[in-house]
DNA sequence: TTGACTTACCAAAACGATTTGGATGACAAT
DNA sequence: ATTGTCATCCAAATCGTTTTGGTAAGTCAA
């Protein structure tokens, strides 16, 4: 509503001198600078973004390209994760265009338009896929991105990988605050870098809450491999109230388990997957929040892409800043 | 990229021809605009979209300001929810802006400043509140909006409201597919709007499945009457191996029920609450995807929203257009 | 008094599209 | 020959900022 042009003729001075000490220029004086503020302030002066961006170049939007996949269900957490990025991505004056695609040639070409007319100074690249081809893309194009979750490709970028250990140990030190005291691990192979995180986590809640990190299971990443597993594990003597699996599936199979052992999942014995956060929910009908921790994990991502558009900017002590 | 000055000193045209003839207008030659939009397309011309807006005074973006809830889960399906909208708004070439705030004094300063700026042209409410104070201060602002949901007040907005038929015809319909026949229906008080669609939703298709749908109990919105109507329920001569719950809380009561009643639910029976997907996952292992249909309530919500927009939109027919 | 420097300000040129208000030439009607 | 009517095209203004490349006045030393 309020221009910087009707600012400056209320005040009296040019457009320039108002912009510059909006923006802390040290080529305006001190008490002009204030009368500038407290006017600014007074109108509720706020600069058009498009006219900015024209200007600048530069549109302070990040986009996430969220792959659209019919049918298939997204991990609870992540609209967790996008309000987490969506806050911090706000305070830092930034905004947050959300875009829809379907894996495949749909999405390249979303990434390809992004680039092209530079509607995003940075993206986040989610459900990182083992090769992903959306890398090399912009790493070629030069825009910048962080992101969630790592590749088998060896080039240099930026990741952020949180799914594992503190997801666990959340949830670990959830279910010892729920009471239980022996608390079961099924771990996929350690060979897998996200198991070995997850299983960290399990360790260090366990060894925090001073109670034995003994009851570790590796299997396979199936329903048969956890079924056996939990079987294995709970045929022991001492046996454990709670399971806390490293994927869905061997919680299906530790489930399975429990049942032929004739125990009443949430009542005898608790059994968790990852992010599952309605199945944990379910067995346990008393424990309706479970928070699994994805604010440092979406904080992480933002900080570093901005670190990474900043550093990017050249020139950056271009004009004769006062304040940053 | 490319820039319409660009494009235009390439055809040794001035830059308002190339500008009227991508845009349809009828006072450019049929070979010239044939010329025009031929060049462009071959140097992949898309206008600058902050010139554009900068100069139009439109921002062809919807935000939608979603509540950040710490703790809080979101329904499963807002994920969905997002994607189909963010789907829907690309193909009209829109952008969707994603604002995370809390609710309260930071969600409706997010309002102000959006209103204030129009930063966007229209906005999404969703989890629409029963006394939303955020209807009111749209209105005054005269910024286009529709709701996910209904309110209790009496002001006439638009709204879209997909929770409950559709929802519970398909998860009733995922129940047969499954190979239940006698599937009963746990549902909230009739005055409740939502309650009465969503028994709706069962109603129908059972009927369609030309089941009997004489299993209907009503109760109030909570755990133990929950488990008093499925104890009842379940007391009955030929018992249902499917309850399909009204709510969340009623689900939880209903499953305590069946363990009471010494049945393993997962397996002897199956019980869904709303939207409660991973949960019906849980119970019933082997059903790993339940597509609960928000498409059609997205892009509805998208539809009458656009529809609002360019309704509002003075002077449609301002300047001598020849194609849309 | 002169020149060098500093301080505080500003006019005007970008940025790239849209839109206003013509301009030009061809052709027909008068 | 003059006027009017079209069909095409275009120069320039505009949107609101940022940034460039200044100017004018004051201070200070030589």
């Amino acid at each position: 509503m309020t221009s910087l042009r009707s600012l400056a003729s209320d005040l009296g001075l040019s457009i320039t001198t108002v912009s510059r000490a909006l923006d802390g220029y040290e080529d305006v004086a001190a008490a002009t600078r204030e009368r500038v503020s407290r006017a600014a302030a007074a109108a509720g002066y706020r600069p058009n973004v498009a006219a900015r961006r024209l200007r600048k170049g530069s549109s302070e939007t990040i986009a996430l390209v969220m792959p659209t996949e019919p049918g298939r269900f997204y991990e609870p957490a992540f609209v967790d994760l996008l309000a987490v990025i969506g806050e911090r991505l706000a305070e830092r004056h930034y905004e947050l265009m959300l875009i829809a695609a379907r894996p495949g040639a749909e999405e390249l070409a979303v990434y390809q338009r992004m680039i092209q007319n530079r509607r995003a100074d940075a993206c986040i690249i989610v459900r990182t896929r083992r090769q992903d081809e959306r890398i090399a893309m912009l790493q070629d194009a030069g825009l910048p991105f962080v992101c969630h979750g790592r590749t088998e490709v060896c080039v240099d970028y930026a990741y952020v990988d949180g799914d594992g250990e503190a997801g666990f140990r959340e949830i670990t030190n959830r279910m010892v605050a729920l009471g239980h005291r022996r608390i079961a691990h099924l771990s996929a192979p350690d060979q897998f870098t996200f198991a070995g995180l997850r299983s960290r986590g399990w360790h260090m809640a366990m060894r925090a809450a001073g109670l034995p990190d003994d009851l570790k299971f590796m299997c396979a990443i199936s329903e048969e491999a956890g079924e056996r597993a939990a079987t294995m594990c709970l045929s022991g003597s001492d046996r454990p109230t709670a399971i806390i699996c490293s994927t869905d599936r061997i919680a299906i199979g530790a489930i399975k388990a429990a049942q032929a052992a004739g125990l009443v999942v949430g009542r005898d014995i608790a059994v968790t997957g990852h992010d599952n956060i309605h199945a944990s929910r379910f067995t346990h009908p008393d424990l309706t929040t479970m928070e699994l921790d994805v604010r440092p994990l979406g904080e992480c991502l933002v900080d570093k892409l901005l670190h990474l558009i900043e550093r990017g900017m050249p020139g950056f002590e271009k004009g004769k800043r006062l304040k940053k």
